[in-house]
RNA sequence: CGGGGUGUGGCGCAGCCCGGUAGCGCGCCUGCUUUGGGAGCAGGAAGUCGCUGGUUCAAAUCCAGUCACCCCGACCA
């Protein structure tokens, strides 16, 4: 290809809106264009490493026995009704009407489609296990796009699905998936590593996350150096010593007028902070709830709704005053309230502890466990701090932003049931098909390859993920012996199988390498007139930065090393 | 959805307080010169200042509304 007609609109200036660094880069090398909020052009050179990264995917899919499909995105939405998420998508789904007046949706996700497939189809034993797959675009209104690539409200997926017999044939499944995607991570030069994770939407027994470690990330992980500890925030857990109270005493009011927060009360009460202990009144559908942690420590959210049984809110101003007869801020856990309390673990038989007084302007202190409270659990409840002790192994853990790369769910029968995808097993009984869901967004796949790879330069792409093998640079446009010499390497290149693109442009030397060295491509051959003088040309590694000067026939062979050394090692 | 911010030629920005001629850099087009890290000179094209309404003799500028986009949080490939 030359670059001249190839459309490559490169960006000396960052556009104003990308703040995270792949998106800057995605811009400026002309990969992408944004066209509304979260939905983007893919431009040429994009759309092939798009396509580089989906082939090492089907490859790998292939690999496990993944039949490729294709299906609809437009979907009648009464399929979406038979389970039921037509409702439970809400705001998140695109819908739309067509002539007739009858709604359809654009699919966030396959699983419903997957079982009208499947059910009359599969109808016995002997039909299972499948594996189905498919990269396509997938349609979610977002509620907040971001990052470029990273978030959007239409990408690219590819979703997989597994339908087995039973449990056992799901975890072989799932055992699969995994492993496939052990290997494509590996194929695409990203460093991952896998979190438990929470099911959300999808419901089902078992997930985890593929996670690629980035600033440019949006979840939050703690992650263990040392071992191979990893979790999300919202179940993640350190190994932490219980609050070291003082000795039992009786416990007494003492005013504290205006003292509310934890600052203001041990600062005032002259007690360490984490002798304090916060008490929270959350709502769940059942009621009021008490939530119980050190003055230290931040209590997680996400772990007090997992224990309490559905979505929690704050209890309000009038809500606590009705039934504590204090304001927020003056707060105790003991006293005839009547509301379950749920305790930090930090907390279990500690005495001589601080709290408020349930009455407006005191605190009481020599607060004791078990004798003045009596909560009804003690459980895991505060948020973890950066730079604590893993839970497994006690080393140092730290919490880290990283891009969600891809995800693994065991669905169970939740939307087989739901849909009459049955199967006859062996004795004749009828039984819903088990099924396992499997995502890896490939966009993402490029964002992180970008995020951990890129320098002050530019983009600099792997063996694996790169748009083209080689750049051949004519650093004189004018030089007839340069452009013929340029042109030859140019032919012998492509002849050879490499993907080679031809900076026919009449422009500068700085410009030409400049504009190189963003799009990341990465072998760069550079013929200027002072090395063809000497009857050599030089080649650069964009991924390494090193230069050979090298007799033009032997080229090949040097790009050829080039690409093998910047390919990404898969261990079997 | 809550909080913060931005909309002015293709890109990056100034002008706005204090109403009156739309301006700068890059890019683009033509010509000449130049050719190892985003060249120089000369000429040129390109903007209903996000949109709607209001105030005013007069609005990019003041007022109201609205839309879009970005960033930080709650949700997810």
């Amino acid at each position: 290809m030359q670059r001249s007609h190839y459309f490559i609109p490169t960006l000396k200036e960052t556009p104003a809106e990308a703040i995270a660094l792949s998106h800057r880069l995605m811009l400026r090398a002309g990969l992408i264009r944004m066209l509304s909020a979260g939905i983007y052009s893919y431009l040429p050179l994009g759309w092939s490493a798009m396509r580089k990264a989906s082939q090492i995917v089907r490859e790998e899919m292939d690999r496990i026995g993944g039949q490729e499909f294709q299906l609809p995105a437009l979907n009648a939405i009464e399929v979406w009704d038979e389970t039921g998420r037509n409702k439970e998508f809400g705001d998140e789904m695109f819908r739309l009407t067509d002539r007739k007046g009858h709604v359809h949706c654009l699919a966030p996700t396959h699983e419903e489609i997957i079982c009208a497939n499947a059910r009359g189809q599969l109808r016995s034993w002997r039909d299972l296990p499948q594996i189905w797959y498919q990269i396509q675009t997938k349609f979610r209104d977002e509620p907040r796009p971001r990052g470029g690539v990273l978030r959007m409200r239409q990408f690219i997926m590819k979703d997989a699905y597994s339908l087995d017999r039973d449990e056992e044939g799901l975890d072989r499944s799932y055992e699969l998936h995994s492993e496939a995607y052990k290997r494509i991570f590996q194929r695409c030069g990203l460093e991952f590593f896998i979190v438990g994770a929470s099911s959300g939407l999808m419901g089902g027994s078992k997930s985890q996350e593929f996670m690629f470690e980035s600033e440019a990330g949006e979840d939050e992980v703690a992650r263990c150096d040392n071992c191979e500890y990893a979790a999300n925030m919202e179940v993640a857990s350190s190994r932490i010593d219980r609050v070291e109270g003082s000795d039992p005493c009786t416990l007494t009011e003492v005013a504290t007028p205006d003292q509310r927060t934890v600052e203001e009360v041990s600062t005032f009460l002259n007690i360490p902070k984490d002798r304090l202990v916060k008490t929270l009144v959350y709502v769940n559908p059942s009621g009021l709830i008490m939530a119980l942690v050190s003055g230290d420590d931040e209590l997680s959210e996400d772990k007090f709704t997992a224990i309490a049984g559905g979505p929690i809110r704050p209890a309000t101003a009038e809500e606590v005053m009705d039934r504590m007869g204090a304001d927020i801020g003056f707060l105790g856990p003991h006293g005839d309230h009547k509301i379950p309390i749920f305790a930090d673990l930090r907390l279990k038989d500690c005495s001589g502890l601080a709290t408020g007084a349930n009455r407006n302007g005191y605190h009481v202190m020599g607060l004791e466990f078990g004798r003045d409270v009596v909560p009804d659990k003690y459980v895991d409840l505060r948020k973890i701090k950066d730079g604590e002790n893993c839970p497994s192994c006690g080393k140092l853990l730290r919490i880290v932003r990283s891009i969600e790369l891809g995800h693994i769910f065991k669905l169970g029968t939740k939307y087989s049931a739901a849909m009459g995808a049955v199967y006859l097993d062996e004795t004749g009984v009828e039984k819903p098909i088990v099924m396992g869901s499997y995502g890896i967004g490939i966009e993402r796949i490029l964002a992180a390859a970008i995020e951990c790879n890129a320098d002050e330069y530019g983009v600099r792409w792997n063996s694996a993920l790169t748009p083209l093998d080689a750049i051949v640079i004519p650093l004189n446009s004018s030089d007839e012996a340069v452009v013929k010499q340029a042109d030859e390497i140019y032919t012998q290149l492509t002849q050879a199988g490499f993907k080679t693109l031809l900076d026919d442009r009449d422009a500068r030397p700085g410009m030409k390498m400049k504009d190189a060295d963003l799009i990341g491509i990465p072998t760069q051959v550079i013929v200027s007139p002072r090395n063809l003088e000497k009857g050599i040309v030089e080649i650069k590694s964009r991924w390494s930065g090193e230069r050979s000067y090298v007799k033009p026939e032997e080229v090949k062979k040097v790009i050829n090393d080039i690409l093998n050394g910047c390919k990404p090692i898969v261990s079997q």
